[in-house]
DNA sequence: AAGCTAGTTCAAAAAAAATTGAACCTGGCA
DNA sequence: TGCCAGGTTCAATTTTTTTTGAACTAGCTT
């Protein structure tokens, strides 16, 4: 197996620019670094690129590059798509911003929210067996301020979505 | 010096579970879990209290105490009270989502967004140097679409502080 | 001024998170 | 069936982040 076009194994300086800014992006949103590197040669990649095709670029382990697109596809943030070696699979990134944020919200917020409500649902049977009278009141206006927080925050995860919708 | 009323010095079942609940919500917002701890035990708490107080019920050290305050302080997620003690200082937990949230767009989500235009406009200096025509007509549209997403995210964050509002 | 005490700072230690890489699947092919 | 190449997994390692605690500052008090 000969290879074919010598693979340019280095970033330009665009490429890097761009695989810095969405690593640091990601960054903030609490993922790992390397997702964000990948996502952000795929994104400014014209062609599919595979797996190998990104440790190679990236100077990531395939480890680590196997990961993040695992984790990328759960996201919705990337796509298999055909390549020039058909026994190999190829990632395009997907760049509207609502399935980005659909994928973030779905596979990193909500399961908080949702374990939230559970842990409230716990503090209100300890709550109820505070004996002081005046302690009690206190706790429960705290507990339902808790409610209220999450009943807030699922509101606005859809309505995150819908503003994002373009 | 006698000490007073015999402090408390471990949390009760309830303060441990809402000092659980806003260690991991704080963690989710990509911050340290003692600033959730401390937040929460403010939070739970009746009375304000003291840099020492929360050492003692935290069980965690007097530098990272000291460190926490000032962030919740930076975020206005606490704020400072008198108390029974005239020279120390004591604390309360500031409870309306719109400050608490208000405070992590300003610290934390504004300056990305800032630095993320910098970087843009960095991006577009050097896709012009791009000599072959298809390709930069390809970065083109991609950094344009890096603009696009910074501008829905200084779109959104307002709404979110105004959907918040209560 | 010397002695105390509340609070801060920051280098070092500990803890947590991400990355590596070698072993391991898995499916196509001879 | 046995081999090979693409891809995954996960224990061990590395890197990053957080916490600690001792030294320090600052402001009272005597």
């Amino acid at each position: 197996m000969l290879d074919g076009a010598p693979k340019l194994e280095v970033l330009t300086e665009i490429e890097q620019e761009v695989v810095n800014m969405c690593a640091d992006a990601v960054r903030v949103a609490g993922l790992p670094k390397s997702l964000g590197e990948i996502y952000g040669l795929l994104f400014i990649s014209r062609d599919p690129h595979s797996l190998d095709d990104l440790v190679g670029r990236l100077q990531i382990s395939k480890g680590s590059v196997s990961q993040g697109l695992k984790a990328l596809r759960m996201f919705g943030a990337i796509r298999e798509v055909e390549g020039p070696d058909a026994r190999r699979t190829y990632f395009e990134a997907d760049i509207k911003l609502k399935k980005l944020v659909g994928g973030f919200i779905r596979e990193q917020l909500r399961p908080h929210l949702k374990s939230g409500n559970e842990r409230v649902k716990e503090l209100e049977k300890v709550v109820v067996e505070e004996e002081d009278i005046d302690q009690r009141a206190f706790y429960e206006q705290r507990v339902k301020k808790l409610e209220r927080w999450l009943k807030q925050g699922k509101l606005i995860l859809p309505l995150m979505q819908r503003v994002l919708g373009e």
